[in-house]
DNA sequence: TTTCTTATTGTAAAATATACATAATTCAAT
DNA sequence: ATTGAATTATGTATATTTTACAATAAGAAA
């Protein structure tokens, strides 16, 4: 091979941060500001950084999260790449880069990962003065997003879909500790895009020797109260 | 972010290339030499290639494979990226970049596919007089490969495994063109590590609507022939 | 006490998956 | 021509899983 066309681009994490909220699927997204003549353009992207010099790509993502959230033991999994030259191409997007990184930079490689969380822990934003929130999984496609970040989490989506399928355990990384069988229900129908019967739902559940009831029932609703469940492996 | 521990690593794509031989899963290795003190040292590596400065990922994957085998429309699906600080530390491999690229490469971050063929497809070795051969997915465990390979291909098995659960018709970029449902049948069983029953199976096919029966046997059998069908989206 | 809202529970029918064995076809050997 | 060896082709009964469907119970609010 020759090597005069040979390049090499910087590397880079992304994670799109899955939160269910009870009803809705939500991504948490990082609010950047860009200096642009005398005015701030305000946009959003998802949390993630360059790689460091001896950083594996899983410990680049562990990193990422716990700078913003200051969570550890979160699930997270590497779904995909992009590394599309023109993914850097937008001018706002170079001047930020700049700002950030003080280098030059040409093309960035992105390694995604997807990672589930319980939407009720409270998110510490510790090390960095970033700030965060969560958006509607339906908000994404009417919002102008960073690079090809929107790209990158309609993927992440597609990949805990499948994942979701596989692994139902999963489901338990999203719920509360406590979680009612509604709850699980609204989640699964969520994800997958479906109305399960209610009553065959409980049936399924009912043979999930990981799911065990609780002597408890929530509390404040104005209603009669569901029992409540834990995940056990 | 401080920039002091900015690194850019080079970015690989590697393929990991099955094949059905009518019997066994195989896997396509490259033929690898490297002069060590007066000996030479061969071994086997996956087909990859270091990208090109305005390439896409997906164009690498396939420049690799066109080079190599000189086919084109393979199905060439992305599934990981290994970039593990030390995957480029053993020293055989070190002497082996620097002589084919003529650079200093310290860290490669690569992207792997996993590419399904046709065996019977005749493999051009065109624009390269580099070397491939087929092997059983078994003997991998057995063998030195380069860099982490050997990891590589079984991500990629684990892969495949995964994906034509999900996509039947998968399999059938792995039989030739016209096939019997005994080859379709040893192939789903080998790919998913189960022995199904003929009978059941042939009852599945049947309810296939893309998998159409020919006017025509198997020949060169010393018993009796087996119908011949074909895949038809 | 009534009303409202949501939780909880079973059964029958349909669809799907599994287990299982014999006859037919072809080639090769005698 | 007959036989043997190898492999293809095929149906039915049973078990399992999935689906469809509605009435009562519990708790809070009015």
């Amino acid at each position: 091979m020759s090597n005069e066309n040979i390049y090499n681009p910087h590397v880079s994490v992304d994670c799109v941060v899955f939160g269910f909220d009870g009803e809705k699927l939500k991504v948490l997204l990082v609010e950047r500001s860009i200096a642009e003549q005398n005015e701030m353009y305000n946009d959003k992207k998802l949390p993630g950084s360059i790689i460091l010099q001896d950083e594996d790509l899983d410990t680049a993502a562990s990193r990422v999260l716990n700078e913003l959230t200051g969570l550890k033991n979160i699930y997270l999994s590497q779904f995909k790449s992009f590394g599309n030259p023109n993914r850097t191409n937008d001018s706002r997007d170079i001047l930020w880069l700049e700002k950030t990184t003080q280098l030059k930079i040409g093309r960035i490689v992105t390694v995604a990962y997807v990672a589930l969380v319980k939407i009720d822990r409270k998110l510490v934003f510790s090390a960095t003065d970033t700030l965060a929130n969560w958006y509607d999984i339906n908000e994404i496609k009417n919002m102008n997003l960073a690079f090809d970040h929107a790209d990158i989490i309609f993927e992440g989506l597609k990949h805990i879909r499948h994942r979701l399928e596989l692994e139902p355990h999963l489901f338990f990384e999203l719920l509360p500790r406590k979680f009612t069988i509604s709850q699980l229900r609204t989640l699964h129908d969520t994800v997958h895009q479906v109305q399960s019967d209610v009553r065959n739902f409980q049936k399924k559940v009912a043979q999930m020797p990981y799911v065990v009831a609780l002597d408890e029932v929530e509390a404040g609703v104005p209603h009669r109260a569901a029992r409540l469940y834990k995940y056990k492996k």
